[in-house]
DNA sequence: TCAACCCACTGGCTTGAGCCAGTTGTAAGC
DNA sequence: GCTTACAACTGGCTCAAGCCAGTGGGTTGA
């Protein structure tokens, strides 16, 4: 044993084989890992010393472990993608929202739940840039859950004025044809620009409960804001997206 | 204790009880946790199971612990903002790169390193947005590691055509005027159009090495493709980013 | 044939113990 | 006043043991 191999606890040790053994092909997606105890015995380590390593993996999200069935190696999923263009006209055509249409490009069945639809006081980055007052209940929070075949993908909650939402179907979470942008097309909001700004992170433990988010799976956030034929911001959506099944992608010229 | 809290595991009500604290604005960014056998002791478990509710705490990006000093909670860190304006040719005129510009914005010191500049088989996603053979050397590579003030940020691989690039100031480390996108401008390739793919993950063990990432921090992988007045592709590179320093903003028109 | 049951396996969680390795303040010595 | 040394903290890592809870194959019995 080198000095540096040694350097490292064992758990990392064992974590680094399997690591390999995984990238090399020796382990293929979905292929089960030794058990644990079986890890231990083979290193010669104590069980708790390999159900590190394996935790170590699972935080990197390269292995699920299943109660009862044991760890497997991670099955690349095929991305939900969601393009820059999800908010063009031409798609608009097709009376589809842009979850629907995406969900209907990849053939899968889509299914929107609406939790909750209510007057609300606006977290703070929101009304900045919908420019409405941060200290009262100035919005309507539409909370949305997605679903593609019975698997949630997203939650997407939108704000929008509560004085220009009073009233009309952006209350209802049946909200007619085209969506909430074809009732804000009637209150005379044109949709002209978009600013999405996109972090990522680690889930909070609600979100991972609705997301049915394993360790080692971040998300990613979007911050949408819709823009009007005036630059005026009509609509503030924030996205929370699993990454294991979300990636965007946005073409645009160079100006 | 009700049947509904019971059902949690210890270590889960300790890393809730730790949250609310946190949420609630009890614990404060920059404060320290009690000490792992402290918080053993408060909720009468062993250190190990406290220890296993901090460990939570830090998957989730919520707290780091320091060896031999304590266990903090995250400070919120000034992100490293990316607009989609960073490729606009009026911020070419300043003869900065992107990176070199957005740094002086924000009033940090930039430093970029050249690890390696060689020709290469491209990876195949590469080679796909290329368009260059998948397997053989037909690309030249340079990896970028970028820091702020020292700190890293992100990690950047170049890809560019090896029959371009052979013999011109893109196979050094000093580039030129404007980079390398000044050469390749030279080569007849103005950028017209850009495509952003991006995605989050959990960084690798190299990655978090390079980017001394702590536990629970995710790295967002943009693979940005560009595309010139005819519409072929004639850089592609892939950044990837520290998620708790960057953040990426995209403004455009809907068409 | 089929359902019910059981058992051996899997990971999930906790305990309590011990040693190591950074950090920091304090006391001792120069 | 300064440096050195120590001691008391901190987290890092491992061990050995035990019990619980899902899973799934095989056996048993109707």
């Amino acid at each position: 044993m080198t000095s540096a191999e040694s350097a490292q606890p064992a758990s990392r040790r064992i974590a680094d084989a399997l690591r390999s053994a995984i990238e090399s092909g020796e382990l293929r997606a979905g292929d089960k890992l030794p058990s644990e105890r079986t890890l231990a015995e083979q290193y010669g380590a104590a069980r708790n010393t390999a159900r590190e390593a394996v935790r170590l993996l699972a935080e990197q999200g390269l292995v699920v472990a299943q109660h009862g069935r044991g760890v497997f190696v991670r099955e690349p999923r095929r991305l939900f993608r969601f393009g820059s263009d999800r908010y063009s006209l031409a798609n608009r055509a097709t009376g589809l929202t842009p979850f629907r249409l995406e969900a209907q490009r990849q053939g899968k069945v889509p299914r929107i739940d609406v939790p909750s639809i209510a007057r609300e006081v606006p977290p703070r980055d929101v009304a900045d840039r919908l420019e409405v007052p941060p200290d009262e209940a100035s919005v309507v929070h539409r909370e949305n859950h997605y679903f593609a075949d019975d698997e949630p993908v997203q939650i997407v909650s939108t704000y929008v004025r509560w004085d220009e939402a009073q009233g009309t179907l952006l209350m209802e979470a049946k909200s007619g044809p085209n969506g909430i942008y074809g009732r804000l097309e009637e209150l005379g909001h044109v949709m002209t620009n978009i600013r999405d700004e996109i972090i990522a992170r680690m889930p909070t433990p609600h979100e991972a409960t609705i997301l049915e988010l394993q360790s080692g799976i971040p998300v990613l956030e979007v911050l949408h804001t819709s823009l009007d034929q005036d630059g005026v911001p009509f609509e503030v959506s924030r996205y929370v997206h699993r990454a294991d099944l979300t990636g965007l992608k946005y073409e645009l010229p160079v100006q």
